[in-house]
DNA sequence: GATTGGATAATTGTATCCAATCTGAGTGGG
DNA sequence: CCCACTCAGATTGGATACAATTATCCAATC
C-alpha cells in the first residue's frame, strides 16, 4: 500500500498525529487507493505510517463520524460503500442545499465575481488532469455560493460532496463528460449574468441530476459485472 | 476477508465504552449539567465514570466531530458555545430541510398517521415534564416526516436539532410557550388533514422561526446581564 | 507597579502491554 | 450430509505508563 508516500511525519507542529493520519487516510480514500468496502486494520496502518495504533484508532473514529468509513465494534473498520439509493439521496440533498446557497448569495454576486468565474472556467477547459479539474470545480462553486468557512450550510454541502466526489473521481466522470459539464457551467454563468436566479438554480439542479444519473448508471453497470 | 460481506449490516452490535461515555456526555450537555463554554478535562471525566482516559478521549473526539464540543489541540476541550448568528442559521437550515421532509413524506401520510399524531398531541398537553414533552415532540416530528434511521435527510435534521434543543431546553422554552407551540401543532395537523401541504410547510417554518426568535431573544437578554 | 523570564505543576498526546471479542477451521454428534 | 460446538489465531478495545505540550506562579527587572 502506497500510504507511506502520502504522509510526512510529523508534518506540522501543533497538529496531532491522529489528524495527520486522518488526512492521509482521507486522501487515500478520495484518490481511490483505498477502495469502498476495503477493510482497514489498525495494526497494518500504524506500521505503514510508523506510529502507534492509538492515533490510527482516533483517526478512524473521526472518519467514521464523517461517514467515510464504517466502524463495526470489536470487528474493525471498512471504507464506506454507498448504495445507488444513497448516492441518489445525496444528490437530491445537494440540489436542495446548493440551490439555497446560490439563491442566498446571488444578491452579493458582483460582475467582477462572474468575470473571475468565467476565467476559472477557461482554465478548467485547459486542465487535462482530473485532480486539478475537480479542484477548480470546487473553487468555482465556492465562489458562486459565497462559501465562507464556518457557515453550516457550506459545511453540509462540503460533507455531501466528500462522499460522492470520491465515486465520481473513481469512475472518471469528469473526464468522459467534461464538455457536457463545461457547457452547463457556461449556461449557468449566462443565467446569472442575465440576473435570472431561478434559471441558474434550475441549471445547477439539472447538472447535479445529470451527474447522479451518470454515476448511478456506472455503478449499476459495475454491479452487473460482479 | 469476511468484513467485505458485512458492509451493508448496521454497525450497532456491542456498545463500546467510548460510545457509552459519549452518550453520557451528550445527555449531560443536553440536560445542561455541562454548560456551554465549560472545560472538559479527561482525567476528571475518566475518574467520574470509572474508566480510563482513552475512551474519554475518543468520546470527546466524536462529540467534537458532531460539533457539541470544541477541541483545542494540546489544550483541551470545551462545550461548544453557539453564537446568536449560528443559532439563527441552524433554524434557517431546519426550515429548509424539514420543509423538504414534510413535502416528501406527505403523499405517504395516511389518515391513521394523522390520528396517531393527534393522539400524541393530546398526550403532550398532559405532560408537565419538559424532558418527556421534548421526547414526544421529536416522536411527533419523526412521524410526520417519515423519519427512517439511515436516511441522510433525517440524519441532517437530527444533527441540527441536537445543537439548538440543548439551548431551548436550557432556557425552558417548551415550558414558557407550550400553549403557543401546541396551538401551532394543531394548526399544522389541520392543514395536513385538509391536504394543504404548502400551508403545513408554512406553519412549520413559522413555528421554527418563532422558536428561533424566542431563543435568540433569551440569549441576548442573558448576554446583557453579563 | 507592571512586565518578563524561567521553573514547576497540570494536562494532553502517544506508546506499550494485556484483556476481551471475533473469525474460521476442524471435530464430533445427530 | 449438515449442524452445533470448540479452540487456536488474529484483531480490536482498554488500562497503565511515559513523553510532550501548555498553564501557573513567583521572583527579578525596568
Amino acid at each position: 500500500m502506497p500510504l507511506d508516500d502520502l504522509v510526512r511525519l510529523p508534518p506540522v507542529r501543533g497538529q496531532t498525529t491522529a489528524e495527520a493520519v486522518a488526512v492521509a487516510l482521507r486522501t487515500a480514500i478520495h484518490r481511490g487507493d483505498l477502495r469502498a468496502g476495503e477493510p482497514l486494520r489498525t495494526a497494518h496502518i500504524a506500521a505503514e505510517l510508523g506510529v502507534s495504533r492509538i492515533p490510527v484508532r482516533e483517526a478512524l473514529q473521526q472518519l467514521g463520524s464523517e461517514g467515510l468509513v464504517t466502524l463495526y465494534p470489536n470487528r474493525g473498520a471498512v471504507v464506506t460503500a454507498l448504495s445507488v439509493q444513497e448516492v441518489e439521496e445525496i444528490y437530491e440533498l445537494r440540489q436542495l442545499l446548493e440551490g439555497e446557497a446560490l439563491r442566498r448569495h446571488f444578491p452579493r454576486l458582483s460582475g467582477q465575481d462572474l468575470d473571475a468565474a468565467a476565467l476559472m472556467l477557461d482554465q478548467m477547459e485547459l486542465t487535462p488532469d482530473p485532480e486539478n479539474w475537480g479542484k477548480l470545480d470546487r473553487q468555482l462553486q465556492a465562489l458562486l455560493h459565497g462559501a465562507l468557512p464556518g457557515t453550516r450550510l457550506h459545511e453540509l454541502i462540503r460533507s455531501l460532496r466528500v462522499h460522492v466526489d470520491r465515486y465520481a473521481h473513481l469512475y472518471g466522470l469528469a473526464m468522459t463528460h467534461r464538455t457536457h459539464f463545461e457547457a452547463q457551467h457556461r449556461a449557468l454563468l449566462r443565467a446569472l449574468r442575465a440576473g435570472n436566479v431561478e434559471q441558474a438554480v434550475h441549471i445547477q439542479s439539472q447538472q447535479l441530476g445529470d451527474t447522479a444519473a451518470m454515476l448511478t448508471a456506472a455503478m449499476k453497470e459495475r454491479e452487473q459485472r460482479h
